[in-house]
DNA sequence: AGTATAAAAACGAACATCCGTTCTTGACAG
DNA sequence: CTGTCAAGAACGGATGTTCGTTTTTATACT
C-alpha cells in the first residue's frame, strides 16, 4: 500500500496553503477560486481536495496561522522574566515583528481580512476569539506587573490599560496595510505619546 | 415629459443603500447578492439597475460613506478654534462617536470589510486614500499646534506623532468590532496611557 | 377639470457565466 | 495484485446583469 510518508503530507499541505496565502493576498478570500489555488500550487483539484474538506477550511487554516503568528509577537517580552519590560519595549517588539511578517509574507494584510471575514463567520469568529482572547488576560498580567512596580498607581484600571495597550498593534496595522506606514515612524510617534521611565517629570503635551 | 423630482431620485438611492448596507453587515459584500439587496430594499432588479450600474458601484457608496463618517468623526475637535485640544479630548470625542455610529448602522463594521476590500480592488484603494489621506494633514496640524504651546518639544517628529494618535482610532474599532469593546473602557485605558497637562510629573510607567 | 400621450421608471423572468465540489479513471508504490 | 494518491473533466447550483414588457406620472390640449 503506498501510503505516504507522514512528513510528505505535511509538505503538501504547505504547499496547498503557502500558494493559498499569495492568492489570498492578491485576491481576498472570496474572489480567489479553488482554480485559483489548484494552479498557484500546481496540484489538481482532487490532490487538493484530499487534504482539505473545502475552501472554507483552507481560509480557516490560513486565518489561524496569521492570528497566531501576529498575537506570538506579542508574548515573548510580556512574559519575560525580571523586571517587566516597558510598554514602550513591549509594542516596539511587536510592531517591528509585524513589519517583517509583512514583507516576508504579507501576515497583517491577511489579518485585515480575516477580521472581515470574522464579522460574518461565526466559525472563524469562535478562532479568532479564542486565540485573541488569549493575549487579554497575558497583557492584564504586564499592566499588574508594572503595578506592583509602582510604575503606575494602586488602583490602575488593569483591563482597561490592557485594551488601550492592545489597540496599538492593530492601530499599527491599519495603517501599515493602507497606507505603507512603516514601524520606524510609528513608534517614534509612540514615544512622543507614551510617557516612559527615562522622561518621567519631563513636559509632554 | 415625466421625470420625477430630484428629492424622490435621492431618497431611492438612499432606500437602495439602506438596504445594501444591512445586508453588508449580515454577510459581507461578497456573500451578498443582488437579489439580497432587491428584497431587503423592496425594489426590483431593473430599479436598482436604473440607480447604480452594478455591484461595485454599490459597494463604493456604502464604503465611501463608512469612511467619511469616520474621518468626520475627528475633525471638530481638531479644528476648533482657541487653545488646541488635548489629544485625549480628541480622541474621545472621536472613540465615542464611533460607539455611536456603531450603535446605529454599524459603520465601523462596514469600515473594517473596506480596509480588506481595499486591499485587493484599486478602486476602493483609491477612495480610500483620498479619504483617509486628508486626516493625516489635520492631526499634523493639531501636533504642531501643541508645540508651538511648548506642550511638545520644539524638534518633536509631527507626522509621526500624528500618525501614532491617528492609530488609537483603529485601535478601537477593531476592538470594537471584535470583542464589543466599549467606549469607556478603552479612553479609561487611554488616560492611563497618555500623560495629560494636569499629570505631568506624576509617576506613570 | 378631464383626458390623451409619451417618456421615464419599475418589473422580473431569462441568460450566460462561473465556481465549488465530486467522481471516474489511471498511475504507482508495496 | 491491491490499496493509496493524483488527475482533471463534468455537474449542479447560484449569481450578476440584461432586456422586453408593464406601470406610473408629468405635461399638453381640449
Amino acid at each position: 500500500m503506498p501510503k505516504v510518508s507522514e512528513q510528505h503530507r505535511a509538505a503538501r499541505r504547505a504547499q496547498i496553503l503557502d500558494a493559498a496565502r499569495v492568492c489570498f493576498l492578491r485576491n481576498g478570500f472570496h474572489a480567489t477560486t479553488m482554480q485559483d489555488v489548484f494552479g498557484a500550487s500546481g496540484m489538481s483539484a482532487g490532490a487538493v481536495y484530499r487534504y482539505f474538506p473545502g475552501k472554507e477550511e483552507i481560509v480557516r487554516a490560513i486565518a489561524g496561522e496569521a492570528i497566531t503568528e501576529i498575537t506570538g509577537a506579542l508574548q515573548p517580552l510580556v512574559e519575560a522574566p525580571g523586571a517587566p519590560a516597558p510598554f514602550y519595549e513591549v509594542i516596539a517588539a511587536a510592531v517591528t515583528a509585524l513589519e517583517r511578517l509583512d514583507v516576508e509574507r504579507g501576515i497583517p494584510r491577511i489579518a485585515v481580512q480575516v477580521w472581515a471575514e470574522s464579522l460574518r463567520s461565526p466559525r472563524l469568529a469562535a478562532d479568532v476569539e479564542a486565540i485573541i482572547g488569549s493575549v487579554a488576560p497575558l497583557m492584564m498580567r504586564l499592566v499588574e506587573r508594572h503595578r506592583d512596580q509602582a510604575w503606575l498607581p494602586a488602583d490602575v484600571p488593569v483591563e482597561a490599560t490592557a485594551r488601550a495597550l492592545i489597540g496599538l498593534v492593530p492601530g499599527f496595522i491599519v495603517q501599515r496595510v493602507l497606507t505603507g506606514l512603516d514601524a520606524a515612524t510609528y513608534l517614534e510617534g509612540l514615544r512622543v505619546l507614551l510617557p516612559s521611565r527615562d522622561r518621567v517629570g519631563a513636559a509632554a503635551q
